[in-house]
DNA sequence: AATGAATGAGGGTTCATTCAT
DNA sequence: TATGAATGAACCCTCATTCAT
């Protein structure tokens, strides 16, 4: 006599459902009783886990943003160099691979995020990351450079889905790996030029 | 004996307001009401001007699409050359200074957009767009390029802001104009990379 | 240089077009718009002719009830008879010919009828008729033969309609020509019994 | 310490109310405030027992169709025979009795029904207990009749109803069960003729 | 660990109606 | 003889949230 569902991790499945939702048709729009259905619960057994709609998201953030803070962890005990701007791109790139969602869902949910309070810790988080990508002292172009540059890592993932799509697009379009490759190929090459003059 | 409001062109007024605040708080959480308040007027005024929210969102793209379009023109006519591609991404940074907060939100708001059906409309220019700025059967990377270069062109802005509101990252900031200038600078720095072999 | 629309008449072509919604949707469901639209005016158009939409409904009973008044004034002239009778049957199916769908929608809006000021006055027309049919201090019993007798000349109409929807039932039907004889009898057939013991 | 509400049977509440309003203002005319506020609960409660307006009305039916289905069931166990034609009218007058509203309610409302898919469901109820009535290859006469029989047993109501409020017509009126026993021998009346020859 | 029943606030939308022009 | 612009009231419906059980 098993229990219809996997039992007790109920809350980590709420968290995996609702972050599936509202990355893909946005926090809003996405109500608890959705959540709920999907997990084939009430809405009110979601209140047993969190107190509201927000914490939900936080919950999220909360198991998405360690390793992001392992990296700034990391990066505040390294030296400024070229080779550690690298290492920052590479590491946000390998801890986002899995957590595309919701890199996906803040992206795409700003005005939301903006207003509810998870929003500014995210982009604490961000700022740090890029602050370590920078020498001191940087130049406003050298920081729009290195925001640029994470946000490739991800933005390449959607252009690659959309490219995927499209039958003329599609052609030659690489496996999800070797996209993977060529999004960190670019971020660097965009991080490549901070604290650099033009070439020219 | 002046009347109260500007009078008769009160169709692009909530045109005005509603992309202001659609930009501002996102398309869902902004309430016809707030709108109408907005104006001094009912929200049944609003159904008098549109035939749903939705028609007011596709009123805005449409007023708001047409340099885009005339770009998307001009580039066919050109042969391509790095000069076109070029020439490209400036006149969309030209067309985009005084539209800023209709690429705000088409950015920020992609899961509603995606389920709306101006959200296609918009998708297929900027995808034509990016088209000019390759040579024949790109590559995915040089695709990547592409958009993450007209992406640029707005997301500086974002990035320009928020420096301003931060006392550390103000330091040394440029005048709006200024960024603007970086942005392109950078822009232009990320498409010059299409289609050429890595450097090293 | 023609109008465009059959001219002055507007106020009739309103009367026509709503009792044709009104019979189709009822009277609820029959937006003003709705009827501007037909005519390819706007709303307040139908202003200028009618000063409510209760109005508009009462003016369409004003020209659909005249035969009836007619029928009612004739029949008071006679002394009352079994001819009487079958002949105001047949002035009644006589008068509704043309009126079908004023009928119709008297029977399938009584609700809103009942709370309208026009519903009584229909209501007391139809009383009086079939007062007509009935001798002196009638029974219950020939109160309904009468109404019922009445209503067979228009419910048959319907009927014959859903027949022809019908593609079993409609194996044999009359035309629409026959279908009115066959009404006719049937309301008389009902109408013989008034005033008679049951024939056991 | 009793509940202030009868408690548990909210639902059934709600149709019985519903169904009283409906009849007698009509669906349109109809609100859900007003449905809510004679419950003494909230609009939002109706949507905890039924997802919408419409399927309110589909409960009302739902649970008043039963004994025409039992009486049609019944029927097409036995041959026809003008005594099964007798007692399927007798039945149909039987489980009426307690049904009055909602028959009301579907005479009354035609326009609505007919746009709701309810309406359908019981015009094919009503439509096989007609056809019960009839022989083989029935004539659109005996069509006819048989539907203004039936229709007989309700609409006797109603005359009954407006005659006990009509000073003259109260004279002389039976009391309701005295009507019904009218009704029912008017309808058997009428319902004698099928497939007979004109008597003349 | 979860449900059943309900609420209050607000959403987008439609409607009959008005009035200056 | 009409229109353009607007209003206020109401409508159906959805949502996040609560709480006794």
């Amino acid at each position: 006599m098993t229990t219809q569902t996997p039992r007790g991790d109920t809350r980590a499945r709420i968290l995996d459902i609702a972050l599936e939702l509202f990355a893909e048709h946005g926090y809003e729009k996405t109500s608890l009783r959705e959540i709920a259905d999907r997990l084939g619960v009430t809405k009110a057994a979601l209140y047993y886990h969190f107190r509201t709609k927000e914490d939900i998201l936080a919950g999220i953030v909360d198991t998405m943003s360690a390793p992001i803070e392992e990296a700034i962890a990391w990066g505040r005990e390294q030296p400024y160099s070229p080779a550690l701007r690298d290492e920052i791109v590479r590491r946000f790139a390998d801890g986002m691979q899995s957590r595309q969602p919701l890199l996906r869902f803040f992206h795409e949910n700003q005005p939301t995020i903006r207003e509810l309070k998870v929003g500014g810790r995210f982009k604490d988080l961000m700022f740090a990351l890029t602050r370590l990508m920078l020498g001191p002292e940087p130049t406003f172009e050298d920081r729009v450079r290195a925001s640029i540059s994470l946000m490739t890592v991800n933005v390449a993932q959607f252009i690659g889905q959309a490219c995927a799509e499209d039958p003329e697009a599609s052609v030659g379009l690489p496996d999800p790996d070797g996209r993977r490759d060529v999004a960190l190929r670019v971020a660097l090459d965009i991080a490549d030029r901070i604290g650099r003059p033009d070439p020219l």
